[in-house]
DNA sequence: GATGAATGAGCCTTCATTCAT
DNA sequence: GATGAATGAAGGCTCATTCAT
């Protein structure tokens, strides 16, 4: 229906800008209270009424992957230029997860999320898996092929673990992902 | 309901017997549905009043702690044995990990709480941390000083990193903490 | 229940209708069992959701004053009135007095919320003070210029005395607050 | 029954022992907190259980009343006193409002708790009245006869008043109500 | 007689989601 | 298309009162 007519195009402006607002008001909440932030608080740092929010994003899950969506899209796009590369497959993948870990580092409560066990969160654990995951695997796989790393580890345990590492930053604790991680991918150099 | 109540009629004597109760309750509801399962279901699983619960434990912090609590002093004591037997630190300090991460991974939920943000769950990271770091500290820095590890690795880092590997376990997904953490470890050879 | 609910299913407009709803149910209900009358009682005498007494007034103290502001306005118009006419204070202060009762002593409950120690009153206490002292104190100043009073009884001190006298009527208590405040003020004549 | 058998002496002492403890712990606990103050504090200052309250004082207004018994008998014999005397009668008057209203003043949260709507206070109030009225009534009486007060003012009425004249004193406002009640005997005054 | 454990009703408050305008 | 008012379920916590020991 809605998609059908596509006549008002001042009309159509105006939802695009409010889902521009909305993306941009969801982001900064996500940071700030994480992803599970009350739909409300968002729909007031937008300026929009929360009807709005649940016409452009049915479900919790959608307002979350547009708005990482775009990043999601660089990193497969950088670990496709990392594959094309060819040579040193272990930097390569390194390089890869540690840009995802930079990614996940920076968005308070993302990791935590693609943990969580909330049906909500399903759509968005789905999304970067089926984002990722073909990257993350082939970088591994490529590793793999030049003895580079074990193969006992597959591609989804491995960013699984990464993931589960990012949780929990910005806190007030002494934790460094980064160099967990680090620590993690050390871990899979052969013998 | 009403049949469910009036567990054991009796009281002074059974007041033991209703913490222990309420205990395996909390342990069932824990695993269930996470530390942060409503109070309400709790004593309805144990049988007894919400008010029950609050009389043994004022919060939700102490339930959890008095949940744990056998486990993680016999992980003490275990790591002060491993740790006095001496030799093969490094091996040790792997025995120990393990050990810690077999009681967080047949503890659904208990991973995740120990990352939690909420203010409730403060005591109980608390907790956590005051009796197993020094035990993995002393470990860690045994395995260092034989050089059979990096040296850039505290074991508070080392502890939220393994706790981190542990969360989620128990999806249907395929991740296996235990093989997880062991690359973690791998990668905390020297070179 | 649910046959009183779904007050009248429009919205926008009939927000406003929706509060004075609200406020007429608060008011009856403030009558009949105090200003501390339970929430879930007042939405449901105004036919609405709890949730929607939230979105009127955040706190109760908001809802109390609300409920009361039409009529503490009105005392004030009346007492400027009265303090613009000039000539015999005393009898000005008598009839502003006798007015602030008969609101009172028409609120069964009010003057008891006036006097409550609970935080939750401390707004509702300020309101009226703020509103209705300086009027009170100017009655009072001009009796006593005129000589007409005596002068060791600061307006503080009336307000909270007549408001006392009036605890408690509407009881099947033969206790006429209006005579006991007639013969308080008549205390205050001088000598 | 329990009043029938007197047979161990030992326990009847333990038991006075109690309820004057419980007297005690009672009082404090009306004046810091008031007379609703939760039972399991004032069992808890008395060292008692709970269920001891009860069996001594099977409602709250019981306990209330033997808190304040020897007060209100005092207060009944200084009246009889005062009557006695014969002369003066108005000043007599006075001397015993005083000290109710000392009596009162002193006893946060009394003055309310005799004004208060809740059943549970219902026999407090009648007890007060039942001892002070005729007292009271006597005094005013007797000034009335004397020409010394108006003759349209009741005693229960004027009991009520200075009661409520009582209320809220000890909070952090600036009201005296000894001389309110002050005030409120010199409007007694006939003319 | 005394104890205090247990009960469970009851209150406040928050939030996702719907829907009339 | 957008709005935001309304809903009502849900959860935490307190306290008077009962009752087996």
């Amino acid at each position: 229906m809605a998609e059908a007519r596509k006549p008002v195009p001042g009309a159509r402006t105006d939802a695009r800008r409010n889902k521009e607002a909305l993306l941009k008001a969801a982001a900064s909440a996500f940071v700030a209270s994480g992803v599970d932030v009350p739909v409300r608080e968002i729909a007031a740092l937008a300026g929009v009424g929360v009807a709005t929010i649940y016409r452009h994003f049915p479900t919790r899950a959608d307002l979350v992957v547009a708005v990482y969506r775009l990043q999601v899209e660089a990193c497969v796009e950088t670990g496709k230029a990392l594959l094309a590369r060819g040579s040193q497959p272990y930097a390569a993948l390194v390089e890869w997860v540690d840009l995802f870990v930079d990614f996940l580092v920076t968005k308070h409560g993302l990791a935590e999320a693609l943990r969580s066990e909330d049906a909500t969160f399903q759509a968005l654990h789905s999304y970067f898996l089926d984002n990722l995951l073909p990257v993350c695997g082939d970088l591994l796989a490529a590793a793999r092929s030049a003895g580079e790393v074990r193969g006992d580890i597959e591609a989804l345990e491995l960013m699984i673990g990464v993931g589960n590492l990012c949780i929990g930053v910005n806190k007030d604790i002494p934790y460094d992902a980064r160099r967990m991680v680090g620590v993690l991918l050390a871990g899979l150099r052969p013998e």
